[in-house]
DNA sequence: ACAAATCAACATGTATACTTTTTGTTTGAT
DNA sequence: ATCAAACAAAAAGTATACATGTTGATTTGT
């Protein structure tokens, strides 16, 4: 990010907390970290407070940093922000795509509908072709994301991507959650798929909007769905004030 | 913020920032700014990076920190955001506001009519209602938002709104920019914001939304017509590749 | 006289010693 | 035996000295 040392620091950590090494309300010691990464505890604080602003730890004063736990609430918080934000991302791609952003988005369509058929195909469920299937997904979604023109937005959504990422835990073991276990629901992610690429292509913001926030709502419904049974819910509340110091 | 002296410097530096006394572009030296707020080097540098994600400072690698300036491309991108945010908030609200709620929304929209009555009454437009009249504007979006019931959400919208006003100038001279000139447009300002509330009160999810779009595009549109005329644009690129990083 | 290389100054980045705060344990009084 | 207060260990926060990189001026070569 900012400086070669703390990048040092930063990558190292934020690798590690991606992997799950460093898993949810793991504590982050300056001095270990210090030692681990070979930098000094300077840097390795810069690159926590950097993960911090990234959403990925969570630092109290004088208390040290923990990698970030997300209790049930803040979830859902952050689902709705992903609403919001795709949502008029993909209004404004109907608005800004070129035709080159269409035909990535059409490829991966293409390539999604190939890892749909060698699933309805075969009676198992190959990790590998869940895999697949889940990175084009995010390639179809993040295609969108560019298409709308605008880095902020990107940047905000591709965070909370991350953060989510997290979350779920790591890379092995998602793609059933989040591509969607039944055949039937398989068709129907797939059917929104081309549904959403063909308002972008025409044009249409309305639809484009609509179709998203229906695919959108659904895969949060359904990721909320397997994260409830899952996980007990961990809390860490932090009451607010901003509205305060912001009129001050 | 975090800690004590860093909180100190935070609150100290971030001042002068919203003042206007340090200007967009002003660089932020930490040995000066140690030497003007009383700590030392290390609690400056934390106060800077936290500025940084408040959006309110840009820091370059072994060159420094200055108050952010935003060109006109990013400007647009953070009323996109606004734009994004506000308006799902505004759907939200429609759903979850509670009566206390509405009651205060009420309450700004009757002292801004007040406000609003006073200056179709007289012929010069004096500066403290104006004052008065964006301070109440400003209260029932943030009573909106705050109905919406996500923090995260809400926190968002208040950092944007915060270096928006970086952004326009100090408060004084900012009321005529973004209360509207006209008499004309001040009452349609007033219809919108009635049409909004009603959409809420209603929890009508689709016109709550619909009418705040309209609304936000309105104000923003106004703003950017403004700052074109005013301003110079000026740039600071930092090409992307956090969605190259994302994959990884 | 102008361009490029060199050097000096200055600011940022880093390491480390020092201070303060937190946390858990021991000890003492009821 | 229980609770509380004092204390000790450890980690965070802070200050400062040192290293590294940037900037702009001076010098040198063509």
């Amino acid at each position: 990010m900012k400086d070669i040392n703390s990048e040092i620091a930063y990558k190292f950590i934020r690798k590690r907390i991606l992997d799950g090494k460093y898993p949810p309300g793991y504590p982050l010691m300056t001095e270990d970290l210090a030692k681990v990464t070979g930098v000094s505890r300077t840097p390795v604080r810069d690159a926590l407070r950097q993960l911090e602003t990234d959403g990925l730890v969570s630092i109290r004063p004088n208390r040290g940093a923990r990698v970030k736990q997300v209790d049930l609430n803040e979830f859902r918080e952050m689902c709705e922000l992903r609403l919001a934000l795709e949502t008029y991302a993909a209004g404004l791609a109907a608005r800004n795509r070129t035709p080159v952003e269409l035909q990535e988005m059409r490829a991966c369509l293409a390539r999604m509908q190939e890892c749909t058929d060698r699933l309805l195909a075969s009676k198992e469920e190959p990790q590998e072709v869940l895999e697949k299937l889940l990175i084009e997904d995010i390639r179809f979604h993040v295609a969108i994301i560019s298409s709308a023109k605008n880095r902020l937005l990107k940047k905000e959504v591709l965070r909370l991507h991350v953060i989510n990422r997290v979350v779920a835990g790591p890379m092995p073991g998602r793609a059933d959650q989040e591509v969607g276990k039944g055949k039937n629901r398989r068709a129907a992610i797939q059917k929104c798929h081309d549904a959403i690429y063909h308002a972008i292509e025409r044009g249409d913001v309305q639809a484009a909007r609509a179709t998203m926030e229906e695919h959108i709502q659904d895969i949060i419904d359904n990721f909320i769905k397997v994260m409830a049974q899952t996980e007990a819910p961990l809390d860490e509340r932090t009451l607010s004030e901003e509205e305060l110091s912001y009129l001050t």
